[in-house]
DNA sequence: AAGTCGGGGGG
DNA sequence: CCCCCAGACTT
């Protein structure tokens, strides 16, 4: 079955009634300016509710509008998305905030068409945007409506491919109510993420269109939707070096394309490297080690490759001239400073726990 | 159309 | 271990 045989309309009505009832209250609902539900849109792309909610407060406290946000300095926006994920997203939306400051005077376009042409802004997130803070009857279509969807017509077409969501867009757009398309998206959405859940157990008995569902009345719940799988991970080991001279530890910035794009890093090479090879890199980069001690290993799973890492604490000499280049941080304040990505956190965590020993000895 | 891009929660 | 998440961009 396809949903263009599947009377969709009759979805519409017990859908918002359910909603005004079940509607969970988000900070991004109360004060739905188009910059809040823009920041929360962006937010959370591929990314819980539930983890997003912090960071939303912090990041429109501190940068509150369009022209905060097109000001800030790099550093503080991704200290501001640090632990988030998908760096990109966050310098694409100031990249758009730019935009907006040149060719809308500061104020976010109303349109789903104007709003598709802003960086970081596809589909979805133009049709949020549209459909939340204006009022405009365009669909939104993520992950939790090609599921409800597919479930409730039965429809068994792969909602991985591009053709099946924007023909997913196109039948909702028939049926879009007039005056309520920010409820009707965000009501397809939370039963998504609260009723109609991808892993475990749906909650049918809960479900208002438990009577309507043909996958439920088919028993294919479990089957729909169906979903072509991902391609494997690719695995690299990874050697991670923390360099310390004293109380202080060699970060690294990394480019601004590509995977943690723009982060901080402690040093770290692709392969295993043996405590010699260990010794010749950090001499490689004019500095001159005392003693090398091996760390904890460490794994961190991105979304297509695996880190296997092994650290290694390496003390060196003061160094008799500061390089330009090298940025030698603080344990003290460099978690305040500079961005970090989650794929270190045992390290910095190690860096945490010797700070916490050099601390009691000092009390002592 | 396929690959890239984080991190965490839950079965 | 697996899955998925209020996806978008690049090639």
């Amino acid at each position: 079955m396809r949903i263009e045989e599947y009377d969709l309309e009759a979805l519409i009505e017990p859908l918002l009634d359910w909603f005004s009832e079940h509607a969970r209250v988000l900070p991004w609902r109360e004060d739905a300016t188009p910059y809040r539900v823009w920041v929360s849109e962006i937010m959370l792309q591929q990314t819980r509710v539930e983890a997003v909610k912090p960071y939303f407060e912090r990041f429109v406290e501190i940068l509150p509008d369009i022209q905060a946000l097109a000001e800030c300095g790099e550093e503080q926006l991704l200290k501001l998305w640090e632990g988030l994920g998908y760096y990109n997203r966050v310098r694409n939306m100031q990249v758009a905030a730019r935009q907006i400051m040149e060719e809308y005077g500061g104020t976010m376009p109303s349109s789903y068409d104007a709003l598709l042409k802003l960086k970081g802004i596809g589909h979805y997130t133009a049709g949020a945007v549209a459909s939340i803070a204006y009022g405009k009857a365009v669909p939104a279509v993520d992950g939790n409506v090609l599921r409800v969807i597919s479930r409730a017509a039965a429809d068994e077409r792969d909602i991985m491919k591009q053709s099946v969501r924007t023909n997913m867009e196109e039948q909702l757009q028939k049926i879009i109510p007039d005056g309520r398309a920010g409820a009707f998206n965000q009501a397809l959405m939370e039963l998504g993420a609260t009723v109609c859940v991808p892993n475990g157990e749906a909650k049918c008995s809960e479900c208002p269109w438990e009577q309507l569902c043909l996958a439920k009345r088919e028993g294919k719940i479990t089957e729909l939707p169906k979903k072509s799988k991902a391609a494997k991970r690719r695995i690299e080991e990874r050697t991670v070096f923390l360099i310390r001279d004293g109380e202080k530890v060699l970060l690294r910035k990394r480019g601004s394309k590509g995977l943690l794009a723009g982060m901080y890093e402690f040093p770290n090479e692709l392969g295993y490297l043996t405590e010699k090879e260990i010794i010749s890199y950090v001499k490689k980069m004019d500095l001159t080690p005392l003693r090398v001690e091996k760390l904890t290993e460490a794994k961190h799973i991105f979304s297509h490759v695996e880190w296997r890492m092994k650290g290694y604490l390496v003390r060196i000499e003061e160094p008799a001239e500061k390089k330009e280049e090298l940025i030698f941080a603080e344990t003290e304040d460099f978690k305040e400073n500079y961005p970090m990505p989650s794929a270190f956190a045992a390290y910095t965590e190690y860096l945490n726990i010797q700070l916490l020993k050099e601390r009691l000895k000092k009390m002592e």
